[in-house]
DNA sequence: TAGATTGTTAATCGATTAACAATC
DNA sequence: TAGATTGTTAATCGATTAACAATC
């Protein structure tokens, strides 16, 4: 993993990307791969393949390619998925609990350590092979436990508050299920958002745009 | 809703954001606001705002700046939320639940008007005001009520196959939460993706890229 | 009218694509 | 060695930012 530097990112987005493509050909027993051949898979050209891999160093031979098990083991580590960085959960909702259970956290370079939520129908119960804690324990248990990053899946108005007092406890990573814009409010903090609020919105103006077009093209050709 | 044409994706996915700014300042009864001010709010440049709105058209009023209730209700229209797009669910697992139960489909331009799964123990249950049909009903059920869009919370195997069965039944707006590049396969299709495997990995990135700048950072001024 | 702020054109910046010399 | 394909530099394309005339 040689150079790096500050890759861009729209680079950064396309890693667990090829991470994925090169695990499918490796279960294919595909050894080697060009970028050609990889950019025609991925639909992408082979100048960015190349471009993209080599902000990290070179991992391909000329006139050979690159091999698949290798390169496929290289993004893994550039991403650090082979840490098990430490992970709490807070909020342990329908959507919380869902995250906690759906995610292959291990596989993706985090290991889920604690869950807290502050209703009293909810601690208690089980999730996964961890309990839902009472969030009156997060400080203690952070001073005990050192978690790195913290999963926010708690509503809107309690978000502010709660990173405030992640970040007293040392916290400043997020995977923001919150309908919140964090990185306003708080500098020096990575934020990964996941606004499926948004992803929806912007669906919405797809299929409608897709099918005025539709209509625009009937209009034009009446005949068919 | 004057122009349109077609307007880049960068600027398509900033919609909800501007909506739901916009949405706040509502609440908090700001009834104007020019792009300087709401570029500040946002953390954007007010060029931008302007730019992007322009796509649209002109809902400004030079001197004056924007109306928020009115800028509100036409970013809303333009997405088309003031429909009701008819869409299904395929999968009612853990996750297919869980986004059934969290999402606002009213406020978001669609209507959620039946959901399937193939496995019998989860066939029959309730979600919301709906029960949980066999997707041996799918095609009947098309046939029926026409729905024009589908979320897709199926496992990536199943994905290819369950796809085209939708396709023929005239669906081809997917939100997908499964880990499976449609596009790729499938042409004159609208994809709107939601990879949470690829975030969590872009997220784990850049907890790990923080961590490492902050050693360097300390490697390189000892002293404090 | 004077001040403010838009809509829009021009300039800049960054990301993608193309080209090619280096080299396996 | 000849063929293939990389790593990297240069060219292109698109998106963001700056500037300003139009106008409320």
């Amino acid at each position: 993993m040689a150079k790096r530097g500050n890759v861009s990112l729209s680079v950064i987005r396309r890693l667990p990307r090829y991470y994925r493509f090169l695990g499918e050909l490796l279960q294919k027993n595909v050894t080697r791969i060009s970028s050609r051949e990889l950019a025609q898979l991925m639909q992408l050209t082979a100048s960015q393949i190349r471009q993209d891999l080599n902000c990290f160093g070179g991992f391909g031979q000329q006139g050979y390619g690159y091999n698949v098990a290798a390169l496929h083991t290289e993004i893994g580590k550039i991403m650090g998925l082979d840490k098990q960085t430490p992970m709490i959960l807070i909020g342990a909702g329908n959507l919380g609990r869902t995250i906690a259970k759906h995610m292959n956290f291990e596989k993706s370079g985090f290991k889920l350590i604690g869950i807290f939520d502050n209703n009293p129908e909810i601690i208690g119960t089980g999730v996964r092979q961890l309990t839902v804690s009472d969030a009156a324990h997060l400080r203690d248990f952070c001073l005990r436990n050192h978690p790195v990053a913290a999963i926010l899946c708690i509503p809107r108005e309690n978000t502010r508050q709660v990173v405030e007092e992640l970040l007293s406890l040392g916290i400043r990573n997020f995977w923001n299920f919150s309908h919140y814009d964090l990185s306003l409010d708080f500098e020096n903090v990575v934020v990964e958002n996941v606004h499926l609020g948004d992803s929806l919105m912007t669906f919405c103006y797809q299929v409608n745009e897709a099918s005025a077009e539709e209509e625009s093209d009937e209009e034009k050709s009446p005949i068919f």
